[in-house]
RNA sequence: GGGCGUGUAGCAUAGCUGGAUAAUGCACCGGCCUCCUAAGCCGGGGAUCGCGGGUUCGAAUCCUGCCACGUCCGCCA
């Protein structure tokens, strides 16, 4: 609790400096308590038993009788070497009503911008399931990043060239649709709910291309496709503008369908970089040319170029290779071009990537320090898997986005009929809609990122304590009380801070107290599912709050009351946008 | 084989820049709607923190060996 904190330390300097503990020592061991019922602020003694020559118990004692009652303390105790701060509610209350207290301003506001790239898919079938990883975490960072007051650009990296796109390109320019739907008579047909999204559609042109491939693999018909395919594909990496046009015509309709599913789920982007820029604009070649120049530098019989990494520390495998024997780039030469101009838009970097990008990522980072430049900021995490194994665009075996998210939409609207007969089909949809997808991006975002993650069909819809709508319920709640004190009379006079405070008040005045500090640790490491948990924390402390403590008495607004359920609503409100969920007024 | 990551109640997780009796949810058991939305609240049981060593006043946390799972080790993207 940094508010806390702050107020205090001078007092606590100058207590623990009258029992002989110098330096500042005490500022790096002093931190939040590990248990709300121990306080809100521990300092461990034990580190000062040598430097003072009494023993931890004794000198948390001995500060604690030095400490006189500062207006923030409500209790100062000594247990088990361990001195504990006890908020004084009265004092929270009046720092979080402020409207220049610490839940009215920004928490970690930065000149300059920062620069997320995520998703980042390449554009070859509609989003599933095992790619949502990187967008919920990357649009969750963006969002926070905001919220803490930083400028934010979000960046989608469009692979337009190369393989995969090829394969796309040449299916929709050499199949028809009859070819199409014999490759995949195994399969079934396009889901038609979905026949209308080009994603979808599209999708059937690459896996049939993927699946001839396979099955004429070393016949001459398999031959004469992959030169085909080689043959675009090696223009591609060369900047030929008629197949990079082809490309971009082939992709760009599944692209679009992505994106529409990404929307649904409150995800969007503010800028699209294509890959093939760098190949065009001459970077890409011009790197090349300068990492030839490094030390480190090496060359394989064929010409293919090389840097040894291993004498920059890399270990395992340390040859990078960044230019093939014909002398075309390959993607990690791109990203690097494409890392320099980042550079030059941004201040701070933040990737986010799956943990099979590891090796690359160290790579790109010590070669992008050769070339006098820093590394980005990098995100891991580990894939979402099907009970069954890894999924595959290719093989067929995903869950699409959208049948998680019409799924989740017709359980979630089950659920609404169940509680609220009298709603109108138009708000069940609404609220349907919005619990499905917050609880489909809760579920992803409250574990964290480098944790692996299984998805199963029951997990992902389930609505219970500790997901997405027992947050937005805290928030209905406020607002429905929000709505309740506008017909109130209003109180008589201003907060009082003098009368009695019950538990469930306690207990939401150090949440919220503490709500700065979980969102800009979120933000700075990187680690999303904090601030997930402590909106978990919050709506449990604002229902306890919503217990204790009636905000109208007899038709009249109790003023202390009625303020912090104002301000509960309006830090819900705004952390469950920080979250991407929807916050509803009513459900 | 080598590099990196993960391993905490039946399940899913938090805690990992060392500090108190290891925290939360699901599931399980019991209670609460003439009272601001019960998608809620209150109470209860449940853990040799993967295994073995080491460092320390103190280890889930740091070091080391082993085991299991994931991932990478392409002149693919």
């Amino acid at each position: 609790m940094q508010i806390l904190l702050d107020a205090v330390s001078g007092d606590l300097e100058a207590a623990l400096a009258s029992v002989g503990v110098e330096g500042d020592l005490w500022r790096r061991v002093i931190g939040p308590a590990r248990e709300r019922k121990e306080g809100d602020v521990a300092l461990p003694c034990f580190p000062f038993a040598k430097m003072v020559g009494r023993p931890p118990a004794e000198i948390a004692e001995a500060v604690a009788a030095a400490m006189d009652g500062h207006e923030a303390l409500s209790e100062v105790r000594a247990t088990n070497g361990y001195l504990n701060l006890v908020a004084n509610p009265a004092w929270l209350a009046a720092q979080l009503l402020d409207d220049d207290g610490p839940l009215g301003a920004p928490v970690a506001p930065e000149d300059g911008l920062v620069l997320i790239e995520h998703t980042s898919a390449n554009p070859n079938g509609p989003f599933h399931v095992g790619r949502a990883r990187n967008a919920i975490l990357g649009d969750t960072l963006v969002r926070l990043n905001r919220l803490a007051g930083r400028n934010v650009r979000a960046e989608y990296y469009v692979d337009d060239m190369g393989k995969q796109v090829g394969v796309l390109a040449w299916a929709l320019a050499n199949l028809s649709e009859a070819d199409v739907a014999a490759a995949l008579s195994d399969r079934g047909d396009v889901d038609s709910t979905w026949a209308h999204k080009p994603d979808h559609a599209r999708v059937r042109w690459y896996q049939a291309a993927q699946a001839i491939r396979s099955a004429q693999e070393g016949t001459p018909e398999g031959e004469a496709i992959e030169k085909a395919i080689g043959t675009m594909v090696h223009a591609s990496e060369h900047g030929d503008e008629a197949v990079l046009e082809a490309f971009e015509a082939a992709y760009t309709p599944v692209l679009e369908g992505m994106l529409e599913t990404l929307g649904r789920l409150g995800i969007s982007f503010d800028a699209f970089t294509k890959e093939s820029t760098f190949v065009v604009d001459g970077s890409v070649a011009a790197i090349m040319d300068r990492l030839a120049t490094l030390d480190i530098h090496g060359e394989a019989d064929n010409g293919a170029r090389f840097l040894d990494l291993g004498q920059r520390g890399l270990k395992g495998k340390t040859e990078f290779f960044y230019r093939r024997g014909d002398g075309s780039s390959l993607y990690a030469t791109r990203d690097l071009a494409y890392h320099r101009w980042k550079w030059t838009q941004a201040d701070r970097l933040l990737n986010v990537l799956g943990e099979d990008h590891r090796l690359q990522a160290k790579q790109v980072g010590l070669t992008l320090n050769e070339l006098g430049e820093s590394t980005p900021e990098v995100v891991f995490y580990s894939f979402i898997k099907l009970p069954e194994g890894k999924m595959s665009t290719r093989r067929g075996n995903v869950v699409f986005m959208d049948d998680l998210l019409e799924e989740a939409k017709a359980q979630a609207a089950t659920v609404v009929r169940d509680l609220r007969p009298e709603y109108e089909e138009a708000q069940i949809d609404a609220i349907s809609e919005a619990v499905a997808t917050s609880a489909v991006r809760f579920n992803i975002i409250k574990v964290s990122p480098e944790k692996g993650f299984t998805f199963t069909w029951e997990e992902a819809l389930s609505f219970e304590g500790g997901s997405a709508p027992f947050a937005m319920y805290a928030h209905t709640r406020a607002c429905s009380i929000s709505r309740k004190l506008e017909e109130a009379e209003p109180a008589v006079e201003g907060p009082s801070f003098d009368g009695p405070m019950p538990d469930g008040l306690v207990d939401l005045l150090r949440v919220l107290a503490v709500h700065p500090d979980v969102l800009r640790n979120a933000v700075q490491q990187h680690k999303p599912h904090l601030f997930a948990l402590h909106m978990l924390d919050l709506a449990n402390a604002y229902n306890g709050f919503y217990r204790d403590c009636p905000v109208i008495v007899k038709g009249r607004a109790h003023a202390l009351h009625a303020a912090v359920s104002e301000r509960a609503r309006e830090v819900l409100h705004a952390g469950l946008t920080g979250l991407g969920l929807v916050p509803l007024e009513r459900m």
